[in-house]
DNA sequence: GAAGAGGATGTAACTGTTTACATACTCCCG
DNA sequence: CGGGAGTATGTAAACAGTTACATCCTCTTC
């Protein structure tokens, strides 16, 4: 592997200069300029990027952070980072954490050891106290999840309120007995949206009932198990409100295996408007996250973090949903 | 940012001691040790990795490189990745090309400027020279998809057999006129796919027709577009064979919408049978790829690779795939 | 009690860049 | 023609670790 200083050698001038040319500096002679050049062809000199970052101490690399891997909720996110990081000049590097602090841990570090300047995180499975701290010496922005009340940059929609609108929207159409499904409650995103739900039915006077409550690991299989469990219950319900549209789509999949008409009898909602929502049948109701805006604000505030610019640890970016009516939620029928 | 020289100076330890401390080697006295230790504590030490890496020129990461994200194909083969991976004290970090070869020639150079120990490459979009040349130096391995008669180690199924007896398939089933959708062929893996479907036809002494073969971008909207072309122009056929299940996806929501009953009226098959396959309705017909076992044969390679031990570049490794039989293909009734 | 082995620790060179500062040169103007 | 400004280039010191080799102990053994 050539180095800088076999250019050195046989373009005849310094290190300086070919450090010089190699970053597009002015005040170089173009003969030099093309001396050097000419050097770096004939070597096929690649400056060491390692060697370039560790002097720097810069690498143009964040990392985004992801609960798990091949999720199609976060590829326009992702699209949406990666606009505003490139025309930046910044790369993005993507790592799954599969929800586990140690794999987690193990990317923050990379943070704090400097191999890359920030981090997005989606997966925010570490403790607050462990997060605040880092957030405190390094650019982090956590996004979609969140941590109460810290002091960690955050960017999402306002869950609580969509979830309670999303329930709201069942109550309207004559439901009465809805069941809910939804993530772990030790994540404070699924807290806030089994929170929505609840607000929702205690405004109407209807107590919420913990009989009708699951949770479940949040993909279809998790949907699937939990609607299972429901359903040999023995409790009587009308609707099906889920913190997820993988937990939606798997409930369906239940309810039509048991030949429950979906919404006739069944109504059922989900949340995130991932890509698939709208061509299962039925399609789905659901939440929709403003995804590429998430994305870009994530990244907009990461690299004001980075440059030192924003120094606004508690800003909780807070941007729009919207509820998506498709076919699976249907009209009530009182019919049964 | 505490450095070495600092825990030095706190513990009173040489430099050469502290590193033996932090990297866990024997012949240190557990005295000395616990020493080095609470100094790393009280300093909140932490080894700045990119100097490590520098100076060791390990990084210990490898880098997957996916066509785009989110596609719920990878998410299974990343799993096998990472499980082999991780076994061996490997960390994986995933970037985007979007197909883009200028994206994926940034990625290369982080490979050839030693910012990783290796690159499994889902993507493929740069110039067999290119990558050849890459590969002769650094680790490289190309997955799913593949260069043509190249010295670039490869993992992947027997596309074309694969397509083919799909096609074989469909006409065992009575359908004649078949229609196409397929990737852009410039891809050596679509081109082994159409490959296979004229195969199957030629074989039973049926010619192909270019009218009825659509070239397409390989998600949902292109089969949509694409099947909508087809339908508009008139032609007669009774299945359609596609690259990819994302194409069969969208080919049935454009049947649909036109009120053509899949499979009663047209038959359609996909390919890869990612996750949604199975959930639709129809369920889609589709080639089931070994996902795991292909991530772990990928990152197996790989690390042969860079430990030096596998030197073999021409290794085509090649998986067997499963024809997975669901309800879009049903049989032909030939009753139109 | 000397020799040798082996464990614990230290010294210093080395990794490949960037960059502050020094130097040399050219040009222009009073 | 001296000196100041400005441009082009060079020198050498970082950056923060790792590691080969040297050194110094402490045992063990004959």
């Amino acid at each position: 592997m050539a180095t800088i200083q076999d250019v050195v050698k046989l373009s005849g001038v310094s290190v300086a200069t070919v450090s010089r040319v190699i970053h597009n500096s002015p005040n170089v002679l173009p003969a030099t300029r093309e001396k050097v050049l000419a050097a770096i062809r004939e070597l096929d000199y690649h400056p060491n990027r390692l060697a370039q970052q560790f002097r720097t101490q810069r690498t143009k690399c964040v990392l985004v952070l992801l609960p798990r891997l091949g999720d199609s909720f976060y590829s326009e996110i992702l699209k949406g980072i990666e606009e505003v990081a490139s025309a930046a000049g910044y790369h993005i590097f993507i790592a799954n954490t599969g929800n586990n602090p140690e794999m987690a841990k193990f990317y923050y570090e990379a943070l704090i050891q400097k191999q890359n300047d920030g981090i997005i995180d989606f997966s925010a499975c570490l403790p607050r106290e462990y997060m605040e701290e880092i957030a405190g010496q390094n650019p982090v922005v956590v996004a979609c999840r969140y941590l109460s009340n810290s002091n960690v940059p955050n960017v999402t929609i306002d869950n609580l309120a969509a979830s309670r609108e999303m329930t709201e929207y069942m109550l309207n159409l004559g439901h009465r007995r809805i069941a809910y499904i939804g993530g772990n409650t030790e994540l404070a995103l699924y807290r806030s949206r089994l929170y929505g739900y609840r607000q929702a039915l205690e405004e109407r006077g209807i107590p919420a009932e913990e009989t009708i409550i699951y949770t479940a690991d949040p993909d279809i299989q998790g949907g699937y198990d939990a609607a299972m469990q429901l359903l040999r219950s023995g409790e009587k319900f009308t609707a099906i409100v889920t913190s997820g549209d993988t937990l939606a789509v798997g409930a369906i999949k239940a309810l039509q295996e048991r030949k429950l008409q979906v919404p006739e009898e069944i109504a059922v909602c989900g949340f995130d408007d991932i890509e698939i929502s709208s061509l299962l049948s039925p399609t789905l109701t659901t939440i929709r996250q403003p995804r590429g805006l998430i994305g870009r604000h994530a990244m907009e505030k990461l690299l004001g973090l980075i440059s030192g610019k924003d120094e606004n640890l508690s800003e909780q970016i807070v941007l729009p949903y919207e509820l998506v009516i498709r076919a699976s939620s249907g009209k009530f029928r009182n019919n049964k």
